[in-house]
RNA sequence: GGCUUCAUCGUCUAAUGGUUAGGACAUUGCCCUUUCAAGGCGAAAAUACGGGUUCGAUCCCCGUUGGAGCUACCA
């Protein structure tokens, strides 16, 4: 059974990232019949942010990602976890960690360490000085007898329990995406894996319950390829058979840095508040370092899952470009029914319509919106005719004197017209044969009729917003263009 | 500095030891058109560089250059 995981630091909100990490987490296991969970790796608590779990949660359920086990949801102000291998929240794991640290420090495979951050800065400093590879210099493992440590430790002195990481040989991992990495073991470093505060770090705590959690793929960003061998290490300590890695290619800004913050947002609860739909956000992500290798660009959720393969991710970062994101978001906005469309934007109008009223005006906007939030703006004139300067209502080919002349024939006309075909086909059918009968070119009908309709230089067509308004406001408003000019 | 890693249009990417190096976004031209969108048809735009291997390399190998990640008692 595949089994894989999404593990976040609540040390800030989901961001994009974090989004195609576990996406692709998701996407792999549901694509092999396996299970996905969310484990929450809070083991930082100087950089720890209170919300940040239930952002998380909060940004997956929105995009549609559910995990099968471990956090499963937020109620009540409280964490859901379901599952038998909990919990899988690391802070209630204290006591596993320390049990398996002080396993190695008994085996001889990890060690007490008592230096301090100065020397352990100072020694940093030197070596990158002397051009030398940086580490820990294995200070209080060679100097110290080994029951002296133990006893200090126990009696309470503050220290950390390092990793004792073999000086020989090499360690090669076969990565699922880019095939063997290989690391000299002599390289790598004898990493903390114990805090002094009894915190486990990440190194310690992501392989004892990936292991416990019976982990068989661990899809992660590049930023850890690094450590792996520090993972590796661990398992082999312990006897445990590892599972596979796949380290993901990074997301980048326009300048190809990692993404950061710095440039533009970032958390995928922003998208979500500037009213870009799940399905886009899902789609665009989905694509930045995967694609089907086929033409076909829109895909849904479960048409991903069908399709997805570690195989087909590429090795490149890449940019996260939001004319792209822009454009799913365009697309799947059109997808929309009426009614999903005014649901799912009403929000954005803070109650000032209703949902019926809101299905019936939101056709005329949206192909014309590129996010939900635009909506408001966008479909004002609809709900209240807008001050326009009477200028507005001459066409480019036009003249006052027209405008005069042939805009009261036009409210002669169309008062004429019953209610019944007050459509935009039949508007439109009607409207034709009356500007053709009177030799008039389209233009000089149709723009003041549009702009009298909307009160705006550019609107959608006369016809459409005619039927949205009704006969009764749509009359009303051209009499007001009428006395403007 | 050290280690690891990556390299096709501006961006996301496809392709194969032999192609006019394909698509999408963005840009741009034309058409449609009362405006803005949308839509249709076009254009411009890439294999980082240098060596090999080969009849032939974008593709395989080596090097160079460039980028990125890591280099914490952060993840």
């Amino acid at each position: 059974m595949i089994r894989t995981r999404f593990a976040p630091s609540p040390t800030g909100y989901l961001h994009v990232g974090g989004l195609r990490t576990a996406l692709y987490s998701y996407l792999f296991a549901k694509n092999q019949g396996g299970k996905f969970l969310l484990r929450i790796e809070d083991t930082d608590r100087e950089r720890f942010v209170a919300d940040g779990t239930q952002n998380i949660i909060n940004s997956l359920q929105w995009a549609g990602i559910v995990p099968d086990e471990g956090v499963v949801n937020f109620k009540l102000d409280k964490l859901v976890q379901k599952g038998d291998k909990g919990p899988y929240i690391q802070s209630e794991r204290l006591d596993i960690y320390k049990k398996f640290a002080d396993e190695l420090v008994e085996a001889g495979n990890a060690y007490h360490c008592f230096c301090t951050p100065e020397r352990l800065q100072e020694l940093r400093d030197t070596q990158q000085k002397n051009k030398q590879p940086t580490g820990y210099d294995q200070h209080c493992l060679k100097t110290m007898p080994i029951d002296e440590a133990k006893k200090r430790a126990r009696d309470g002195e503050k220290n950390v329990i390092r990793l004792k990481m073999p000086k020989t040989g090499e360690t090669v991992f076969n990565d699922l995406i880019r095939g063997p990495v290989t690391f000299q073991n002599k390289l790598v470093d004898d990493q903390v894996l114990l805090k002094s505060d009894g915190y486990p770090t990440y190194h310690l705590a992501v392989v004892v319950d990936d292991h416990l959690m019976e982990i068989t793929h661990v899809i992660r960003g590049e930023e850890w390829i690094s450590s792996t061998p520090k993972h590796l290490q661990l398992y082999k300590y312990f006897g445990w058979k590892p599972p596979e890695f796949a380290h993901l290619p990074l997301l980048l800004n326009a300048d190809k840095s990692k993404l950061s913050k710095r440039q533009g947002d970032v958390a995928v609860h922003e998208y979500m508040q500037k009213g870009y739909l799940k399905e886009a956000l899902i789609n665009f992500v989905a694509f930045l370092g995967w694609n089907p290798g086929t033409e076909q660009e829109l895909f849904t959720l479960d048409e991903l899952v069908k399709e997805f393969s570690l195989e087909k991710v590429n090795k490149t970062g890449a940019v996260f470009n939001i004319d792209k994101l822009n454009w799913f978001n365009k697309e799947y906005i059109k997808k929309l029914s009426d009614a999903e469309l005014a649901g799912r934007s009403i929000n954005y109008f803070r109650g000032a319509l209703s949902l019926e009223q809101l299905k019936k005006i939101v056709p005329l906007e949206r192909e014309r919106v590129t996010t939900l939030s635009e909506l408001p703006a966008a479909l004002a004139f609809a709900v209240r005719l807008p001050e326009y300067e009477k200028e507005f209502l001459i066409w480019k080919k036009g003249s006052i004197e027209e405008v005069r002349k042939i805009l009261p024939e036009l409210h002669k006309f169309l008062s004429g017209i019953a209610e019944k075909k007050w459509n935009k086909s039949d508007l439109e059918k009607l409207v034709g044969e009356w500007v053709i009968k009177n030799s008039y070119s389209n233009g000089s009908v149709l723009w003041p009729m549009r702009v009298a309709l909307s009160g705006q230089q550019n609107s959608p067509g006369p016809f459409e917003i005619a039927e949205v308004l009704g006969k009764d406001e749509s009359m009303a408003r051209i009499t007001t263009a009428l006395q403007k000019v």
